[in-house]
DNA sequence: TCACGTCAAGCAGAT
DNA sequence: ATCTGCTTGACGTGA
């Protein structure tokens, strides 16, 4: 099991995620902010190797712009050593990359314009990853997208738009169950038809569900997850207290969390904590899974 | 230097 | 109708 966190980093003192504004577009500052983000994600990845965190989520914004129609820099090529030295940092320490498309990708849209340029958006992360020349055990995680109040026909324009994919998007993509549309088990309806691996929501799960216990969330979506899809990732967060329901915590409520570990001991996956302080609340998990192990070796 | 209005993009639910 | 949340605040103008 590895742990890990989304995107940002608090306490390393860069950003990998800089962006700017659509107005002040240049090719010379699409090169300088790329520059940064790049050198800061090999930053970042090594902080987290230092700190035993083997699982991150890359940010979007790497590449600002990438998939619009202002960006005809090529910076696949421009940037090719930099994606092959973090691909590199990435292979040899045995990291587990994600991403997360943000809320504006949605391929069963009723609007084919926000398909084409969804389907333009996935096709940028997925380069990022293959220039990287990560395994296929890296994934872009998606939320299935709308319901357009017909989930039925929602999930069908979801399951054709998918099937026209190309083969390399579809061996990065994974989909994962929302706090208020698609569940569980709606995600389990479209693997069946599709063949998609099913990333484990647990904080989505325990707010819109259909009474299925963990044991059971986790036993089906682990079929879900091929041999070259590597072991499955699970999204991890707790209530932030006094907030509306779905708000993230500020810091990861260790005995909660203990208390997952333990719901969950027969499975093995990759945890990513969605919690807002980040690598600290990442740092606190490793140490409570080392003793952990540990405790539990004593034991033996 | 700092406050604060706004930022490429979608959708649903609350207010 | 407008605002908020989502995986996440940061950019950039104006004072």
């Amino acid at each position: 099991m590895k742990i890990g966190y989304p995107c940002i980093n608090w306490s390393i003192g860069c950003k990998g995620n800089r962006t700017f504004r659509l107005k002040s577009y240049s090719e010379e500052r699409l090169i300088e902010t790329v520059e940064n983000n790049l050198n800061c994600l090999e930053k970042i990845l090594e902080f987290n190797v230092k700190n035993n965190i083997l699982f991150f989520r890359i940010s979007s914004d790497l590449i600002p712009f990438a998939s619009h129609p202002i960006c005809s820099f090529n910076w696949q090529s421009y940037f090719k050593k930099k994606f092959e030295k973090i691909g590199k940092i990435i292979l040899n320490n045995n990291i587990r990359i994600s991403m997360h498309p943000d809320q504006f990708i949605v391929l069963n849209s009723k609007d084919n314009t926000v398909v084409e340029r969804s389907i333009a958006e996935l096709d940028y992360h997925t380069q990022i990853l293959d220039f990287m020349r990560l395994k296929y055990n890296a994934k872009i995680q998606l939320h299935i997208g709308g319901g357009y109040g017909d989930k039925n026909t929602s999930l069908d324009r979801f399951v054709n738009v998918y099937d026209n994919l190309d083969d390399n998007i579809k061996s990065r993509l994974v989909i994962e169950n929302d706090d208020n549309i698609y569940m569980l088990n709606d995600c389990l309806f479209i693997s069946e038809k599709i063949h998609i691996p099913i990333l484990f929501d647990y904080f989505h799960h325990l707010i819109y569900n259909d009474n299925e216990n963990i044991d059971y969330c986790l036993k089906s979506i682990l079929k879900t997850w091929d041999k070259k899809d590597g072991i499955p990732m699970i999204d991890y967060s707790s209530q932030r207290i006094g907030k509306k329901s779905g708000s993230h915590a500020e810091s990861l409520d260790i005995q909660d969390f203990k208390n997952f570990i333990e719901l969950s001991k027969s499975y093995d996956f990759d945890i990513m904590l969605e919690i807002k302080d980040k690598e600290k609340s990442a740092i606190k998990a490793v140490k409570m899974v080392e003793n952990d192990i540990r405790f539990k070796n004593n034991q033996l």
